[in-house]
DNA sequence: GTCTATAGCCGGATAGAC
DNA sequence: GTCTATCCGGCTATAGAC
C-alpha cells in the first residue's frame, strides 16, 4: 500500500526538498513540478498558488513538530511536584524536536532542518504560517516566567527573542561560520549542537537582571 | 557642493534603501532605476549586473562598519596592561556600531540595520559579500580566546555563532516575537536592546564548558 | 483528474542612436 | 555618459481538450 503517491503528496514531497535546500523564493513551481513528474495544471488543481503550496509544505511538519514540543513542556509541568522543571529542561523542551529529536534519519532531519531555517530566513513568504507557533510561543513564555519570576515580561520577551536567533542560526547553513565550523570539524553533531545551545541559551535566561 | 548627486550615487542611494526594507531578491533593477530616476541602461553602464550593484552597495556601509569594531577592539586591548578587556566589552565592541552607534539619526540606523539584516536572510544573494568580515571575525576570535583560554576552538566557534544569531535576530524585524514586541512596548529601544543582547551573549560566552 | 498550449507579465541584459 | 527600444527567458496562472 501507499506504494505510489498520489499527485497531492508527490508534489508537496518535491515542494518540501526543493523549499530545504533552495528556499522558497527561489523554488518556482515549475522546478517542483518537474521533480514531482507532474504537469503545471495539476498543481493549480491541487493547490490553487504557489502561496497555498507553502502553507500546505509547512503546516505537514510544523503540526507534528509543535505537537512535541507541547509534550515534553507537559511531561515536565505534570511530573513529581517536588522537581520543578529546570530552564535548561524547557529550552531543551524547545529545541530539542527541531535540533535533534524525532528523526528517523540523518537525511530526514536534515531536510526538516533546511525547511524550517526558511522561517527565519524568509520572513515575507511565510508570514502566513507563522500563527501555527501561536500556542507554543504562549505556553513556553509562561513556563518559563513561572521559574523566572525575577524577570520582566520585557525580559523575558527579549531574551525569548535571542533564544529564537540562537536556534535561527544553528539551522542555517550558509554562514561564514557554520562554514568555519565545517572546515574544523567536519561534519555537525546535532546531539552536541542541541546541548551546546541549551547550555548558552539556559545561561543567558539565567543572567541576572540589569537596570536599562 | 555636492548638492546633485551624480548617477552612480543615486542609484546605489536608490538601490540601499530599497535593499534595506524589501531585500534584495524581491528588488529588481527596474525599481532601482525608478527610485534613482535613472534609466535602465545607466545602471548596467555603471555597474555591469545586478550583482556588482549589491557587492557596491554593502561594500560601502560594511567598510566603515567593521573599521569601527576594529578601533573599539584596539581601544580595549591597548588600554592600561592592568586592564585586560572583559568579555562583555569585547562582545559590546562587536555589536555596539551595528547596534546603536554611529548613525546621525534614526531613519540611518534603522536604513543600516534593515541593510545589514539581509546578510542574514538572504545568504545567497550576499555570499560574494562575506568576505569583508574575514578580518573581524579573526580579530574578535582571538581576543575572546585570550580571555576564555578554558575554551576550545570548537567551543569558541559555536558560541560566537551563537552571538551572531542573537545580533540577527536583534535586526529582524518581521518575526511573531519582534511584532509581539512591539506591541507591548511600543518603539525598540535600540541603546536598551544593546544591552540587553550584550548581557545575554556575555552569560552565554562564560558559561561553563561542557563535555559533549 | 490530467494534460497541452498559451496568455500575460516581469525580470536582467544589450544594441545602437544621440 | 545617457537614453529608447528591444531581445529573450522565466514566472504564475488559466483555458479548454481529453
Amino acid at each position: 500500500m501507499a506504494s505510489k503517491k498520489d499527485t497531492k503528496t508527490k508534489i508537496l514531497d518535491a515542494a518540501e526538498e526543493l523549499f530545504s535546500t533552495q528556499g522558497i523564493g527561489a523554488t518556482s513551481l515549475r522546478t517542483i513540478i518537474a521533480k514531482a513528474d507532474v504537469n503545471i495544471a495539476a498543481i493549480h488543481y491541487h493547490f490553487g498558488s504557489k502561496k497555498e503550496v507553502v502553507t500546505a509544505v509547512y503546516a505537514r511538519r510544523i503540526t507534528p513538530l509543535n505537537q512535541q514540543r507541547l509534550e515534553r513542556l507537559e511531561a515536565l509541568n505534570t511530573r513529581a511536584a517536588e522537581k520543578a522543571p529546570t530552564v535548561a529542561e524547557i529550552v531543551d523542551a524547545f529545541l530539542a524536536p527541531i535540533l535533534n529529536c524525532s528523526f528517523s534519519s540523518k537525511k530526514e532531519r536534515e531536510r526538516a532542518i533546511g525547511l524550517f531555517s526558511h522561517l527565519h530566513t524568509e520572513p515575507q513568504e511565510v508570514a502566513h504560517v507563522l500563527d501555527l507557533f501561536k500556542d507554543v510561543f504562549e505556553l513556553f513564555m509562561m513556563a518559563l516566567s513561572k521559574i523566572l519570576p525575577h524577570l520582566s515580561k520585557a525580559d523575558l520577551l527579549w531574551r525569548f527573542m535571542f533564544m529564537i536567533g540562537v536556534m535561527s542560526i544553528s539551522m542555517s547553513n550558509d554562514h561564514l561560520v557554520h562554514r568555519k565550523l565545517r572546515e574544523n570539524g567536519g561534519e555537525i553533531n546535532y546531539q552536541e549542537l542541541l546541548q551546546r545551545a541549551v547550555h548558552f541559551i539556559t545561561a543567558g535566561f539565567e543572567a541576572p537582571t540589569l537596570d536599562y
